[in-house]
DNA sequence: AGTACATTTCGTTATGCGGCGAAATGACGA
DNA sequence: TCGTCATTTCGCCGCATAACGAAATGTACT
């Protein structure tokens, strides 16, 4: 149960659901999540740590960096079956969808630039 | 994107998973669930509004009584694959193991009786 | 009509959580 | 070693929410 609220509560915010959909199409740094999402690094941090700890993603870190993506040797779990789910269920979503475009851009970018931006 | 965290905010909290894991087996009274749960009267009330907002359970009334269960005609929507994924994942969880023993004999008691008992 | 009673609504209180900025952490490069 | 910079941790503030009791609602029975 406790597992389970883990999972639920970190896909009760908005702006954690937009992270894990986000890296539906692979990996991103930190600062790429700030960029699309708008928010303090902190904040950011933040919402990673609550899904990190739910297990829905995993950090790996190179240098100063550190990337976030959805588990790599995926079973059939609680948060891999919940994650689907969140994605089937906005698939249709605009917010996402804008997300998505935006992302195009940001993964195209180059890392060293965008943080700078800050 | 409303409706699914309307679902996901509903499923973050224990007692509002263990009033939707209760009606599993069939429909139950507002007092059977105070019964199950031993909150006031007003909070399970306030739960079983949040539940039904996000459209995970459906009511019924029949004289003095409301009768909560989970929606009839389930077409495989957000809300059912959501409750499904639930029930999976709380398959082995203690809490709902108890609430089911409990569960039995509160089925099996007249509600009449079961409501003078507050 | 009036009473009894199941349920809901309302108002209040305490706790939790999202947001930020500042300071701490840790890794790279000079 | 020292500075720079990405990220995290910490402390704070404002707001949402879970809990309760009291009052309101609505139904059944006399």
């Amino acid at each position: 149960m406790k597992a389970y609220l883990a999972i639920t509560k970190a896909l009760s915010d908005p702006n954690r659901v937009r992270m894990l959909c986000a890296l539906r199409d692979g990996e991103l740094c930190v600062c790429q999540l700030i960029e699309l999402l708008g928010l303090a690094p902190s904040t950011v941090s933040k919402h990673l740590s609550v899904l990190n700890h739910a297990e829905l993603i995993e950090s790996r870190k190179e240098g100063r960096w550190v990337y976030y993506r959805l588990p790599r040797k995926r079973g059939l779990d609680v948060a891999a079956r919940m994650t689907n789910e969140t994605f089937r269920a906005l698939a249709d979503s605009n917010a996402i969808s804008a997300d998505d475009r935006r992302l195009k851009a940001i993964r195209e970018a180059n890392v060293e630039e965008l943080c700078r931006k800050t």
